[in-house]
DNA sequence: AACAAAACATGACACAGCTCAATTACTTGT
DNA sequence: ACAAGTAATTGAGCTGTGTCATGTTTTGTT
């Protein structure tokens, strides 16, 4: 199998590298695939050396040549505002697609980085896109992820237009323990992997604005705090102050199809 | 031809309900295909009846099942929050594409509603799945106007959590400017399809809070303001404050592969 | 283990933009 | 052409959140 370009190390390990045999395939691209189109999706993805804590996966402006699946780890995506500042567009949590909105363009538009050590599973968009014309549902997989993408920015416009400080956090929790839940991890009790200041920028608040929140959430027995360790006490109001009902709650994952 | 569903009565004008005839064929989902592509495109577009100011395409909740381009006029598309307002997500001018969003949905997940007599192409979207099958060019382009639509709402967050009320409105009235001169009218002198109120809410801003900026802006001489006429006397000045670069300016449009 | 650097927390204060209120200018229907 | 409703403007005052400053804790390095 020629590849077009040996970009990073490749890993040839027997057992994690099959979309097959995945924990996350019921998540992931492969999620509507029958077992013989997963198989020749498996053939064209590499899988690649885990990225470091704060590698970047690509940077904006560095020429599109593939899409992402994360394994494990998680990443932050962003953009850069023309006086240097970074606005983070996204975090992604395993399973999550990455670089999809690169598809039409010859360079990425956004920057992606590791917030810890992270795996991807690196895909190939020419040989994706020759699949996709012979796999139906592979490219329906691709419009679902890509349309999804475009719901949870319009929540996300939502929150940053009309949400006080404590509606943006209580959101964004309610919105990562519902994640952790999809993949099987508790909903309840969860790591956060990206820095109070990776919050604050992501939901457009000072980083004293999360500190204080966190503090006041504490204080009021919702959620109790260590460092990025975050336990949920009272789900109920955390999902009454985010403005979210019960059902949409649950919508928390991204590239997951209705 | 049979159509699976007789929804809004469709006209049958010669001339104007052609693709290949229309002028904005070139900006529209036709963009990339050639004529025998165009023909077979053509067939499964339905033309409606214009829909008067105030009306829906359709609603948040109705079933999906078709996806339109703007031919004339403008829309609004909008979420509602629990509490009942709602956050307009976009404004669509001719050519852009409507709907797409909902691609992976029983029903569509914003509401769309005319800010003015408007008439649609509508496109049934079990149809255009088919023919995206057998046209890869067609399948191309519609993957390009979901990413392009990703890439503009990530730079919407960048407005919403870093721009200040000035950068907002200077960054909308540019990209209105681009938006319209793509399309054969004046970059410098156009009519907001929209209110102050729509203005306002689209930006994460107040309604006097627009007005203000708007006046302050005619006093220094950078727009000259006449209810919804407006025409931008100082575009240096105006992208200069939007933070925007000149060639960020042009990218403007909506649904325009690279 | 010791240090440096980064991340986090908390208080005091300022200010951009919101709310409320009042006035003026448009639209729309009859 | 008029009235009545709606949209836009302008002012005054308030407030949520940003900024700045300071101290504390955590993390990473040698």
């Amino acid at each position: 199998m020629p590849s077009r370009q040996q970009k990073g190390n490749c890993l040839n390990l027997t057992k994690e590298t099959r979309c097959m045999t995945c924990s996350l395939s019921s998540l992931c691209l492969p999620l509507s695939l029958n077992l013989e189109d997963i198989d020749q999706l498996d053939r064209i993805i590499k899988r690649r050396q885990p990225l470091k804590k704060g590698e970047h996966l690509f940077r904006q402006g560095d020429s599109f040549d593939c899409v992402y699946a994360v394994r494990s780890g998680s990443l932050k995506n962003y953009i850069m505002t023309n006086d240097g500042e970074e606005q983070i567009t996204n975090f992604h949590l395993p399973s999550e697609m990455v670089g999809l909105d690169g598809i039409d363009c010859s360079s990425y538009p956004v920057s992606s980085r590791a917030l810890e050590t992270t795996t991807v599973c690196e895909i190939p968009y020419s040989r994706l896109q020759e699949l996709s014309n012979e796999l139906p549902d592979l490219r329906k997989q691709m419009f679902s992820s890509l349309s999804k993408e475009i719901r949870d920015d319009k929540q996300m416009m939502l929150l940053l237009s009309k949400k006080n400080a404590e509606e943006r956090v209580a959101t964004f929790l309610a919105n990562l323990s519902a994640r952790f839940k999809r993949r099987g991890y508790s909903p309840y009790t969860f790591r956060l992997p990206m820095s109070r200041n990776e919050i604050g920028n992501y939901l457009g608040l000072a980083v004293e604005t999360v500190s204080r929140v966190f503090t006041r959430f504490q204080t009021s027995q919702i959620i109790a705090v260590n460092g990025k360790e975050v336990h949920i006490t009272d789900r109920q109001q955390l999902l009454e102050i985010a403005g979210l009902s019960e059902c949409e709650a649950e919508t928390g994952a991204k590239l997951v199809a209705s």
